[in-house]
DNA sequence: TCTTGCTACTGTATCGATCAAGAACTTAAT
DNA sequence: ATTAAGTTCTTGATCGATACAGTAGCAAGA
């Protein structure tokens, strides 16, 4: 049952079927309605995607990689709004949305990432040592990266300038007068080990957005005559508030002087105020807390959280956006999206 | 580029390059790394996916539909852990996942549904009368109907017993004693149109769980004794806190006697909860609510919800499974996941 | 010497569509 | 009447891979 079933039963060619799907300019009203009244009468389909990608090359489709556990990814406020910005900007442009997510310790071979067609890739966050990206770079398809890991010139990236902002954020804590202060952290690698880590440890971490973000809290302690090795780093190991929390209860448990902290997530930040309640500090007044993307929950918690924001559903439409851009026309962009410090409680 | 070019340069056929890749066993491995080496030097970018799929019929990867609002499907819980469950379930089987979005107002033949190359379909939650599902049943390839519609045997099926769940819900408000019950439901049909609705309306819906539900409520209103026309029921327009606390706020004024609201899901049931507050009510003493769907939430609310549990990442991992297993086997199955009250305050 | 069974590989046919070029026919303008 | 332009439809080639059937070579056993 193809379109030569249909032209046959017409009695016209396979290629006057195509048209009758595919450019309804090029052939008559009525044939048209002939023939597609016929492929009903046969139970024709409609045209075979494989066949049609074969001979256009166009698969119709972008993929979405990510290596962040699945059981975040769809709970991550951060990630779902991305994932709208994405779904939003793709299914306007008619362009169906794959996911391919590549769990961690799940050779990538199994998974469907080397088998899927699709027209380019957003590589969403994802270490600069994961082996899915080998695999990615190879198809040689349009490719845009999304905060990590950054390829340089040779592929298209959307991003913020994670080093200001958490400059920002941390100036703002030393502008309340906090000296003692601590960073919390997701992660620095794929396996998840949390714990305290050194300045070092961080600065060399596979993962940019966490050099970067450091590198801009000891740009602010600089400015404010600070030695940025006072500040102690702790890792959650991984972005929700309950491994925040976690993490800053022993965070502080072992450094009772911190008054300030600085977390790399509003989910992180959210955890480390259920921690500072649970140890008796009163927020904001003996435990202050900036956080980072200004998820919608960051505004109604209590006391609100203040952040710096960064438009995380644009991020999405815009990585969307020149990724198709790409695939058409050709050529790499970079993209930074403005933040902003949103100062609450 | 091709297997072809492969095959040329190391002097052997297509097919022993293709097997090189696919069925390792059937050639030597000294051969094979020869082959892989090639390819490696040629730049060779791995077999192409469009003439894999053309040859083998299978495409690897199986399509999500559903019509929700995108703004809604990455933030709504419900849906957001059931698809929690699909990814997690395909991610392990390595087979794809392309999300196939039809956003209310765009025509079905603008979005990537009728073109994407999928081995089958998840029908997530479709109201029986939307243009998609005949899109979707012309492709011929198995399907698994989430919820919604019931299209009978002739398609695999995955949900809950509806009716009884409502019941349960009911019989729980009932016995505390409550007599003035409202109903509170998200919407009826695609266009977003607040307000209150009649029971006939209800049971002339579309959409086979409000029908179900609703007559689960007057299941439990009949062995009480009571008339379930006397019963309010309001349509929320959306199933967002926000929706359900315009809603409720409106339905309360109008009819301050309610002590008692049952909610088709706890995210109505949140919003509802916010309405009471703020107009007075003491929750639970001076308005019960009962939600349904036990998302995370429901249980940290204050007060903490009193809900229907259903097993909402089970029921993605479920459809999953059916379908994968229904485009390896073929045969249909209909599955009822279990459901429970939990009784909070 | 012959058969059998195994491994390792090859050659041909085929999957279903679209593209490019062109043919047949119609209409309009000169 | 002739030419040009436009419309409508056809033909042949092609996209890149895998399934299937078959062959060559070799070792073991009768």
């Amino acid at each position: 049952m193809t379109l030569q079933t249909v032209a046959d039963r017409v009695g016209v060619s396979r290629t006057t079927v195509s048209n009758a799907y595919n450019r309804p300019d090029q052939l008559g009203d009525d044939l048209r309605d002939r023939i597609l009244q016929a492929a009903k009468d046969l139970g024709y389909r409609g045209p075979d995607a494989a066949g049609r990608m074969l001979r256009t090359g166009r698969m119709g489709a972008i993929g979405l990689l990510f290596t962040e556990d699945l059981r975040f990814v769809f709970t991550d406020p951060d990630t779902t709004q991305f994932m709208q910005g994405v779904a939003e900007t793709s299914a306007l442009a008619g362009t169906g949305l794959t996911l391919l997510p590549v769990p961690f310790g799940v050779d990538v071979n199994n998974t469907a990432l080397p088998y899927t067609a699709v027209d380019g890739y957003l590589v969403f966050s994802v270490p600069s040592d994961h082996p899915a990206l080998e695999t990615v770079l190879r198809r040689q398809k349009p490719v845009v990266v999304i905060d990590e890991p950054d390829l340089g010139r040779t592929t298209s990236f959307v991003g913020i300038d994670d080093r200001s902002g958490a400059k920002m954020a941390a100036e703002h804590l030393l502008g309340l007068g906090h000296r003692n202060i601590g960073v919390l952290l997701a992660r620095l690698s794929l396996d998840k080990n949390p714990g305290p880590r050194n300045r070092a440890d961080v600065h060399h971490a596979s993962v940019r957005v966490a050099r970067d973000r450091m590198q801009g809290y000891e740009d602010a302690m600089l400015d404010h005559h600070l030695n940025p090795d006072q500040v102690i780093v702790w890792e959650a190991g991984g972005n929700d508030p309950d491994s925040g929390r976690h993490a800053t209860q022993k965070m502080l448990q072992q450094h009772p002087e911190l008054t300030g902290l600085l977390c790399f997530t509003d989910q992180l930040a959210i955890g480390a105020a259920q921690a500072g309640l649970r140890l008796g500090r009163q927020l904001p007044d003996q435990l202050s807390i900036v956080g980072f993307d200004d998820i919608p929950r960051a505004a109604t918690w209590d006391p609100p959280l203040t952040t710096i924001r960064q438009p995380l559903v644009d991020k999405g439409r815009m990585a969307a956006e020149l990724l198709m851009q790409t695939i058409k026309d050709g050529g790499t962009r970079r993209i930074q999206l403005p933040i902003e410090l949103i100062t609450r409680a």
